[in-house]
DNA sequence: CGATTCTTTGAAAACAGTCAATCTGTGTGG
DNA sequence: CCACACAGATTGACTGTTTTCAAAGAATCG
């Protein structure tokens, strides 16, 4: 029934050293989430209520502004994570939306199963907040470039970093990622494309 | 001979619950750094070796971007913590700068004395760990705001929540701060104070 | 006081945002 | 299979903001 991607069992094997005994037990507790293009996954106000690996597709997690504009913090491709970490954290409403951008297929694991495995699991507990250091740390890193650099800069960034999403993502996305609009990122994109 | 801040001890015993026995052993372990008004606490490419209290003065974070200015992470007043979380977890070279802008009075406490207090006390970990997760909290919703809002709206937060900073901080290293130059800052001051 | 550091001001240039129109490709229903 | 609607991308003209460069005032410190 459930169908990980081979690097969401070769992470539990390597990174929460799981044994193939431990792991078909852990399996038990995760079921599968299937998304429709354009659903959402979590919304503001919502509580996250479990921890969710991307297995198939691509989502966009974004927040609405006070003028009311979406402001895309980050895309999730297949093999990543996605969620609300303060919000299951503290269990409380967050302020997130996350959607799919086309059809998915999400691995759950719920708030309740996840203390349990915790528990059951001190390498799983253990691999989980190594997975939120690695994401602290990856947000401090976003947020330098997102402040420091010029949008050219930004662009070509992700360009190199990403160039899958550019393959998956509409571009008016892409520059509500940048903080641009979307004509400023065609006029960029035709500056660059003339060098 | 470490003269703490009543803040800090208040938050050992309440947060890390420590009794007055434990604390008196705890402290031991801490040291008193004192930096001169631009002194460096941390340099990019060092290893941060400490966690460190800001018992007196005021100092900002930074780093150098690829265009070679210099870009403000945040000022930490008495009563916050400065470091490198990601150097002082990894052990890796960090790339920030950590500067006092007056005289400071830091206490310290080592990665080893450190790694052996999250042994002996094991609420200390906690503590530590929550203020992880609070510090990553933080900055999400900072890149919010430092992305997605003008600098009009930046300055106000800034001036509603930290107006301690304006009485301490040159306005060059706030315009820094919000990601404008210091002459877009003058302007902006000057437009607002004419409301 | 003299030197440094910080802040302000002015004018020009670069840049991104807005509005409106057009162009493109995709997919749906007749 | 075509016509049409629709979402996405591009373009132009215009506006507004921010940067840049250069210079001149404050303020502070030794």
């Amino acid at each position: 029934m459930l169908d990980p991607d081979p690097r969401f069992l070769a992470k539990l094997r390597q990174q929460a050293e799981f044994t193939d005994a431990e792991l078909a037990e852990f399996l038990e507790c995760w079921e599968t989430k299937l998304l429709r293009k354009k659903d959402h996954y979590l919304r503001a106000g919502d509580i996250c209520r479990s921890t969710a690996y991307v297995n198939k597709g691509c989502l966009r997690r974004y927040e609405i502004g006070a003028d009311a504009k979406e402001n895309i913090l980050n895309f999730a491709l297949e093999d990543w994570w996605v969620g609300d970490l303060e919000s299951f954290w503290n269990q409380k409403p967050g302020r997130f939306y996350i959607q799919a951008l086309e059809d998915c297929e999400l691995l759950l694991l719920s708030r309740v199963e996840f203390v349990k495995a915790c528990d059951r699991f001190p390498k799983y507990k253990a691999f989980h907040d190594e997975k939120m250091h690695r994401s602290y740390f990856a947000t401090l890193k976003r947020m330098t470039v997102a402040t420091s650099g010029s949008a050219e800069e930004k662009y070509l960034l992700l360009a190199k970093e990403q160039p899958q999403l550019f393959q998956r993502v509409p571009l008016h996305y892409i520059a509500s990622y940048l903080g641009i609009e979307p004509e400023s990122l065609s006029r960029l994109r035709r500056k660059l494309a003339g060098k």
